[in-house]
DNA sequence: ATATCATTCAAGTAATTTATTGAATGATAG
DNA sequence: CTATCATTCAATAAATTACTTGAATGATAT
């Protein structure tokens, strides 16, 4: 009794682990992470056939990863909570630290310039507050109108060129994006640094931000702030 | 490039979650937990072949969870770092909080008898400091003496008993064992329950209270900090 | 060197998981 | 009530993964 029932247990956490083991199902959970959405709206931006998605979607539901709520003919997906989210972001800590392949991917990404540690949001917090920091929102500018970090300058990825024109070098830019497996605050920082900014990420993306329960404002441009 | 990039990463990240998604091997990373061991002794533990233990391993070394090294013919092998703990830790708590069929087998272990929330590692601290709380240590013996919480007192699951015999029923008991797939401290913490003492388990195990850096006793007793 | 022991590798089969297809369900609009 | 649309279910074929066996490696002891 006592040993099968702890056999059931690990089976059950075996079973959340193995709800995770499939690049298709951690893309459904990156694009749920931004925010909810309906089940053709993940098989679009997946590129999932709708009912393999529906069944993929279905098993993230069977652990608890996701929930479901219908609406009238859609079924809206949604992360349970913020644990499920915390997941996410502690699987790539490991996969940085501990995979080189991963590692080397990102390297590639930053273009050979030294590639700093995130800044923790903790951190970002202060320097928005002390306003000594650019802010740079590197996400398409629907979903920066859909919600950012107060103070954040959009600079969807194409512009960010742009927009560095018109930064003081001297003040260092801190970047983020949607999250963990978003990859256009790397890039735009890599960009940055190539440049001559002192430029670095910011740990996690807004879904995180959100998560830690710190304020997001909404609206198209949120300048004022910064400028 | 860029999609190819960010595809490749989100096969890495699913395949440390791939690793996982197997419940040998989460018998052998909860073994692992308790300290570094030998192939030969995992194998015995978990009760694999001794090529299929090695295999297992060996895929857990693949994503960097364990890592391994020869001493004379054995190979041993130990968790990489506190970070795999973390991800076994929340794991386990996002079955308990969304799986209905985990939160069943801990009632049924609890006997029916209401079961408190566990403990956090910080509360226990200042309680132990404060002197105002029992501590007991359910895992075995040897366990026990190869290193335990400062203050704890042994007592095998067996034993609790017996041991509870000797307690007042009026300072609150704090049972804790190895970790989240261990049940010892469950079960220990329903008997006394049932038995009318304040008894409640600890957040995570040894493991876990070692990884918050807190100091860790050793020897075969350490009852003179309780009596 | 050779023998021995712990571990790993390699290959084959069994078992599980995945993606696709087409039918079924359940909600809304007419 | 019927038609329509989004989603889910069920069944099958394809792809992966797991376990077993027996041979190979690498380190020690004689």
């Amino acid at each position: 009794m006592s040993t099968s029932n702890k056999l059931a247990l690990i089976e059950e956490y075996a079973s959340i682990a193995r709800a995770l083991a499939s690049p298709h199902r951690m893309r459904l959970l990156e694009q749920l992470a931004q925010g909810e959405k309906g089940v053709d709206a993940l098989a679009e931006r997946t590129e999932l056939s709708f009912a393999n998605c529906s069944q993929h979607l279905q098993e993230l539901r069977r652990v608890g990863l996701v929930t479901s709520r219908r609406e009238g003919k859609a079924v809206i997906y949604r992360m349970t909570d913020d644990d499920t989210l915390r997941l996410m972001a502690l699987i790539q800590k490991i996969a940085r630290n501990n995979i080189a392949r991963v590692d080397e991917i990102l390297d590639g990404i930053a273009g050979g310039v030294e590639r700093p540690e995130p800044v923790s949001r903790e951190v970002l917090a202060e320097r928005l507050a002390a306003g000594d920091v650019i802010l740079l929102d590197i996400r398409p500018p629907e979903e920066f109108a859909a919600g950012h970090i107060p103070g954040a300058l959009s600079a969807p990825l194409e512009e960010v060129g742009a927009i560095a024109e018109a930064l003081d070098p001297a003040t260092p830019i801190y970047a983020y994006c949607r999250g963990p497996y978003c990859l256009y605050a790397d890039r735009a920082a890599a960009e940055l640094r190539q440049r001559g900014f002192d430029a670095r990420t910011v740990e996690g993306g807004l879904p995180d931000w959100r998560a830690d329960g710190r304020p997001v404002a909404e609206g198209d441009r949120a300048i004022d702030a910064v400028f």
